[in-house]
RNA sequence: GUCCCUUUCGUCUAGAGGCCUAGGACAUCUCCCUUUCACGGAGAAGACACGAGUUCGAAUCUCGUAAGGGACGCCA
């Protein structure tokens, strides 16, 4: 590995994201897009979207378009692939739907059987399954070994045209020798060649299988640079099989740690949300998760922790992707979430928290004044914009619960009377908004009256607005609610105090 | 079983033979700010999986062991 990498110039920069649809974007594949995707604007080059589609009974629309979104409200467009919204291909190396392309996929198979490098299998399931459970049983690595290897053509032919179905297998050559791979981020890795046997290149169905056209496209696609789960790496040798066999260029591949769990076993479902639109739902940015997941596995050089977009462009180098598997940590996230949240202008920010008070039917004055005030005075206790939700209730015409630290305020010897006076100054109120200098006042009124100071005073009063002894400060809380509104509240926790607590 | 990958504070990581008494960030704890909460500021605690070797010197190189992960599919 180079102190700094800069990808071969004779070769254009061209990098895919190839997901398959088989359900939401998960976390993984998300931050397998981002660096592909941030690898390319670097280098100035192409990231294109291809779709894995040839699972026909797993994929679906539904997933593509879901993931689509997931990607879009990532912000990672892609300049080759399925339109955004139409899904109509752009780009010049189409289809880019591998469930499209079988033709393509069909032709070279059949150049390589021409070139006696692959045959046609007829072996059954039971055949195959039979021949592994004996080569288990023996100790011997489970692969198959098929009878068909060294049948000429014509003879496949001709069982081929009684309509008996085959697969097209890749021949994997006699000699024993090591395949190099020299990846991105684990440096030289080296596979013997016998560590797999004759692998499937076509399915009887006709549909080609991963390896297969994951090699094909690659090179078709002309793509320069692969970067892509660790999963991933003992296939690579199939796929540089079949470049060889094609007399092909191999494209530089760097693979991917894993993301695991706080149980350290490969995040899945049941650690809770794993996909982006989980994240999204519950409030997070997508300026956050792209630089949360970038983290997790990637470092910046200038152990810079909160990175734009653009920041995270300029820096991004695969020298400094880590191999080791990573911890989702969502404290961090929250931390990186919060700290994007703060960063955003309050005109932003507003709109991004309006679809969650619409969910919530909160409704809050328009004017942009009011906006900038609550935000200042409300966005530091916001980790998530889902938070904003309960965070600006108190604000809204809504009735609020008691929390139980509110009742244990309550419960002091001088909160009701404070609470009576509270309320029977605002009601007086000319003003529909108290400014800061009327609640001062009124306070001050409270104070005398009432021969309470401190606490005593202060927090009945809080409690008598927004429910709970805890939150932002009064004199910037009371401006921003309707004094309709206070009144009310006010009543509610008189009547409350009535009743035993 | 065979092959491949990985292993630094609880977590994300810096580190490419002496700069390491191992740095930063999240989380935790303490203090400051504050008539509450949060934000903010200062500080504390906390790690090189283990064992051999190479070397004057090893977190860094080599080999073993252990643990975790992946592949061995007509899944991707």
């Amino acid at each position: 590995m180079s102190q700094s990498y800069v990808p071969n110039k004779s070769v254009p920069v061209r990098v895919r994201f190839a997901p398959s649809p088989t359900g939401y974007l998960h976390v993984g594949g998300a931050r397998t897009a981002l660096y592909n995707y941030l690898f390319a604007r670097r280098w100035g080059g192409k990231f294109i979207l291809r779709i894995e589609d040839t699972d026909e009974a797993r994929s679906t629309i539904e997933s593509l378009k879901m993931q689509i979104e997931d990607l879009k409200w990532l912000g990672l467009d892609w300049d080759e692939g399925p339109h955004p919204q139409t899904l109509i291909d752009k780009g010049h190396f189409g289809p880019y739907r591998q469930s499209q392309r079988r033709i393509i996929y069909k032709e070279w198979a059949e150049k390589i059987i021409a070139k006696g490098l692959a045959y046609y299998c007829f072996m059954t399931d039971e055949e195959i399954s039979q021949q592994r459970q004996q080569a288990e049983a023996q100790g011997k690595p489970p692969q198959v070994n098929s009878p068909y290897r060294h049948w000429t053509l014509d003879q496949a032919q001709e069982k081929l045209a009684q309509g008996t179905p085959a697969t097209v297998r890749f021949k994997v050559m006699g000699e024993k020798r090591d395949y190099v791979l020299n990846d991105l981020v684990r440096g030289e890795v080296r596979f013997p060649s016998d560590m797999v046997g004759d692998f499937v290149l076509m399915r009887s169905s006709g549909m080609p299988v991963f390896n297969f056209c994951c090699a094909i496209d690659d090179h078709l696609m002309q793509i320069s640079h692969v970067l892509r789960a660790e999963e991933h790496l003992s296939n690579t040798l199939r796929q540089m099989m079949i470049f060889e066999a094609l007399g092909w260029k191999l494209p530089e591949y760097g693979h991917l740690s894993i993301i695991l769990g706080p149980d350290k076993q490969k995040l899945s479902k049941r650690h809770g949300a794993t996909s982006c639109n989980d994240y999204r739902e519950n409030g997070f940015l997508q300026e956050a998760m792209n630089n949360f997941i970038a983290l997790l596995g990637w470092s910046s050089p200038q152990a810079q922790e909160i990175l734009s977009r653009e920041e995270l462009i300029e820096q991004f180098s695969p020298d400094r992707l880590h191999a080791a598997a990573a911890v989702f940590d969502e404290q961090k996230l929250h931390w990186v979430n919060a700290t994007h949240l703060r960063n955003l202008p309050h005109e932003e920010l507003w709109q991004r928290l309006l679809p969650f008070f619409n969910q919530a039917q909160l409704e809050f004055p328009t004017d942009m004044d009011w906006q900038d005030r609550a935000l200042s005075a409300l966005k530091t206790s916001m980790m998530t914009l889902k938070d904003g939700v309960e965070l600006f209730k108190p604000l809204a015409k809504t009735t609020l619960p008691f929390t139980l630290p509110a009742k244990d305020t309550m419960s002091w010897e001088s909160s009701p009377k404070v609470v009576a006076k509270w309320r029977e100054l605002i009601a007086a109120h000319p003003q529909r908004y108290l400014t800061e200098d009327d609640f001062h006042q009124i306070q001050e009124i409270i104070k005398k009256e009432c021969a309470v100071k401190g606490k005593f005073l202060f927090m009945p009063i809080r409690v008598a607005i927004i429910g709970k002894p805890e939150g932002a400060e009064l004199k910037v809380l009371i401006p921003l609610i309707d004094k309709e509104v206070l009144v009310e509240r006010a009543d509610m926790a008189l009547s409350l105090m009535d009743s035993p607590l």
